[in-house]
DNA sequence: TTAAATGCAAAGGGTTTGCACCGGA
DNA sequence: TCCGGTGCAAACCCTTTGCATTTAA
């Protein structure tokens, strides 16, 4: 199991962010920490229990949802929508990005801040929108899927 | 209350289209249908349950959702996230787009077919990936809310 | 010591399901 | 008549909340 200080950038000092502002750091916490230093892009909250219970079988879900809260107070995470409609959390922070999500297989990928801007800027042009990129999702089907259907 | 003679397409014809299937043509699907044919661009089921109970206070929800089930399988409707998360309908067939979302103040604006296909083209390019209009929302802040935030 | 966190249980909102009864075709 | 639909109630899933108890600092 890794120790806080084996943990990647931004998770490695998220301790000491926590006691810097009178919070606690705790196992239940550390716990939720470790999945997310190992999620990559984006996850349900129910995700994040269900992973934290692999980790610590005696996990509540009412725990692993306030410390959530309190990391998105921090910004080292944020919740959106997710393709699914449900409820997601992606971790942070990190470049801001979208997500290309694969309707028919599920899987995800990352919209870079660079690509995403080419997007924005038609929106901002056409419609006076400011796109807020970390809340997008692009639904549709990925090359490997549409090769899948065709071939 | 329209009769479904003076209901616009494609809900007009709705009702033979059930019959067409051996589907019955009941009280509670007219006013669904009717609602339907009121509603623009997305609505949520709950919405559409509340919307139906204004017409006809007797509604129960479980009626509604079979009766949404049944409307997507015949292409009326198709269902998909929207910015708030939570299982959205929108009504059909219509020409196809996506949503721009205001997170500030909850309004929604389509877009276009024309101007959505800018974008699926970039992401077809750079990534192989079909995007499903349809499916997307796009979420950021209005020209009001922006002018309101800086003004 | 003491305020922050936890565990637990219960509520909550939207959606779905099981089943007996009803009613369109 | 007969099968599709309805109403109702209960179940469901995910998430939130209240509160007494525990625990990090």
């Amino acid at each position: 199991m890794a120790t806080a200080e084996s943990l990647p950038p931004p998770w490695a000092s998220v301790r000491d962010r926590f006691r810097e502002r009178g919070l606690r750091w705790t196992p239940q916490r550390r716990t939720l920490i470790e999945v997310l230093a190992a999620a990559s892009g984006h996850v349900t909250g129910a995700e994040l229990v269900e992973r934290c219970r692999a980790l610590d079988p005696t996990t509540i879900p009412s725990t692993v949802y306030r410390t959530l809260d309190v990391l998105e107070e921090l910004g080292l995470v944020r919740h959106g929508h997710g393709a699914s409609g449900r409820e997601e959390y992606h971790v942070g922070p990190e470049a801001e990005h979208g997500h290309l999500y694969c309707a028919s297989c599920g899987r995800s990928w990352e919209v870079s801040a660079a690509e995403g801007a080419a997007i924005a800027e038609e929106f901002r042009v056409a419609h006076g929108f400011e796109v807020d990129l970390s809340h997008v999702t692009i639904v549709g089907r990925c090359r490997s899927c549409v090769h899948a259907a065709t071939g």
